[in-house]
DNA sequence: GCCTTTCTTGAGTGATCGTTCAAGTATATA
DNA sequence: TATATACTTGAACGATCACTCAAGAAAGGC
């Protein structure tokens, strides 16, 4: 809170005024990083179709400009975990959603001929999500090659075909 | 601090005379943590070889008896993260100590015949530690089908061959 | 049985947490 | 300009946190 109030310039009361409490603003910005996510992967697809949007999307992350790299979603979500927390609810609301995405642009590849009709959608989608939050952690790691990972992660995706 | 004191039948002041602080118990509940860990591994690896155990283990982690599946040490470095406190550090070493047990089943199993000498076994063993990390997260919520995703891990080690 | 030593007890400490609210300041309306 | 309305301020609140320590109980030595 102290932080908030340095960064967003505001004294208690105008910040509770606006924001109602810390969870609620902590809820705000998991719904903008859902959506930003959600985002960044419809541009990835409309430039690289389906499964280019899925081989790029794990380097993206990885190598992307901001300074955290594992996944606030899951991060909450485990940090949640044993509490009664809502913010852990919705955690695990928007890694549901974002799975369905992934289910989709899955679908779509299958539907491009890009990756065999043998799997089933909704489980390559949770082992791709599985595997990104995986990542994303690592990726957190000084001694984890995080580039590679993302590469070896991509270069599996062909092997769908 | 007050389920512990509950649990352990250990008032404030016999506490802290026992373990010193709330994080020293907390360093040693990690060190156990990895330690068993890490016997669990071996024992595979004396039943089923190198790539057996390596194969069994995502599906033991997920269906074990524990209500816990998240791993502790890296949701412990994950919360610690941008602070200062030595537990992240602790679980760094804990995991990177675990990378370095992978890598050498990787190595056997590479001198087993039972995967390519093509592959760098560090590289492989933080994949496969990232993706163990993800699936033991993925496995905490009710819509994910972890049992599926293990299968599917221990699967995809065997294309390595 | 007495004294020393070790262990146990739990009320209490200071710090910090998220949050409130009465008082003060700015803005809009008439 | 006078008054009503909206926003801002920051001291203070109760709760909880990890933790301390003086006082009491138990154990051990002789």
């Amino acid at each position: 809170m102290k932080d908030l109030e340095r960064v967003l310039k505001l004294k208690p009361g105008s910040f509770y005024a606006a924001f109602g409490s810390k969870d609620a603003l902590y809820g705000l910005a998991m719904d903008r990083y859902a959506r930003d996510g959600s985002a960044r992967l419809a541009a990835l697809e409309a430039e690289f179709g389906a499964l280019g949007a899925l081989k790029r999307q794990p380097m993206a992350v990885v190598s992307g400009a901001g300074k955290t790299r594992a996944c606030m979603l899951a991060k909450t979500y485990v940090e949640m975990l044993g509490t009664n927390n809502d913010l852990g609810l919705k955690a695990a609301e928007r890694l549901s959603e974002m799975e369905t995405r992934f289910a989709a642009l899955f679908a779509a590849a299958q539907e491009n001929g890009d990756i065999s009709k043998d799997h089933d959608p909704k489980l390559l989608a949770q082992r791709y999500q599985s595997d990104l939050v995986g990542l994303r952690i690592m990726a957190e790691r000084a001694d984890v090659d995080a580039i590679a990972l993302a590469q070896a992660m991509a270069d599996d995706l062909d092997r769908l075909g």
